[in-house]
DNA sequence: TTTTAACTACCTACCGGTAGGCAGTAAGTG
DNA sequence: CACTTACTGCCTACCGGTAGGTAGTTAAAA
């Protein structure tokens, strides 16, 4: 692992991620944040060198904390194979409320991949991009495993239809806090389950 | 139609829409929304009492218009209701990605939806709470006239999921401009589009 | 003549960021 | 051992800029 950071550096990230995800990057100060972490706003630029340094370094350790519970989830799924009954990619849907509750590094991941601040837009856009593609990979070969013989051109649909269904209950957690989550998730869920069952029974 | 304001306050309001939508609550400036209004900041408090208030007039206006816009899609809808295939609610999808290029009032609502400021969140979500509960009465009656067998419980999940594709659609545009908006579009079309053939032939 | 809408000028508050100093510490040097 | 040096991590104080908002004035419309 790269342990590179100091502890202040780690406090602080630990405070700019909360702060970040519930203000965003424009309302959120530095002098607050520094307060927060124990200390004077000069001295954050003894760890980052600006605004936007802190914030990419949020967004990365984000990421990769993200990153890290997606593959949990997948692999865990993969692991249960055991009970047939389940579709794919449903354990690491299954876990999202409660992750989001969890996790501020979800939270922010979320509100900056939608909205990012103008002059990061490009660095976010990537990066989120590539969670993205690992998502897709994930799914991919989940649905691989669980419904080996559908064609092609219909695992590409439902790898479609996933990202969709996922990016719908972000925005169910984003917008109402989860309130309603369940029965979103329930419905998407039962109409691509029933697609999914008429495609294999043709 | 309340036609209360005057046409200052009208070409403030055009182009403050147009700075909140691109640039969000906190990254506006006052200065610079009256400067390309032709005026200096203070007169904009000849108008508004301040910075909440025009977001406020600002939001009002685009519920408006975007209730009007939905609206007109199902009343189409409706209308044009000979050609049998199509599935409820279908028209609203399609004319998404055109209205959301051409209109600043709909990227305004959906980044203010999901990312109020703090201080206005309940307003905000209050108002945007009104024009879902539209949107769910429209698709069930969409629903209910193209196909009328459905039993209630099949036309509740239906509804649900009808939301949450919509809401999947409004982030391919926010994150993307919609340049990956067709693909999305036609995966989650189909799956709902399979469900629905299922429940109907069952 | 009263009202309205615009103006100039200014206020306070806070922003991100910088300069320079001050304690503590650990290593080099006689 | 004492002394110097260099470095770290944080501090106070301040910078220029800009934010939202206010006061008081002018000029024209009603």
């Amino acid at each position: 692992m790269m342990k590179k950071r100091s502890a202040s550096a780690d406090k602080i990230c630990a405070v700019a991620v909360a702060h970040f995800s519930e203000h965003g990057y424009d309302a959120s100060s530095l002098s607050d944040i520094a307060a927060q972490a124990g200390m004077r706003k000069a001295s954050l630029y003894s760890h980052f060198t600006g605004k936007d340094a802190l914030f990419l370094d949020v967004f990365a350790d984000a990421l990769a904390e993200e990153q890290a519970f997606m593959d949990a989830c997948f692999a865990d799924e993969a692991a249960l194979a055991d009970a047939g009954g389940q579709l794919a990619g449903s354990l690491y849907c299954d876990r999202m409320a409660q992750r989001y509750a969890d996790s501020a590094h979800l939270r922010f991941l979320l509100r900056t991949a939608y909205l990012p601040p103008a002059s990061l837009r490009v660095q976010i856009g990537s990066g989120f991009e590539a969670l993205l593609v690992q998502l897709l990979q994930h799914y991919v070969a989940s649905l691989g495993r669980l419904a080996p013989r559908l064609p092609a051109a219909r695992v590409e649909l439902y790898a479609q239809a996933y990202l969709g269904i996922v990016d719908s209950l972000h925005v169910e957690l984003i917008y109402a806090g989860g309130a309603a989550l369940q029965q979103r998730h329930a419905a998407l869920w039962q109409i691509l389950s029933d697609s999914l069952a008429m495609a294999q029974t043709a």
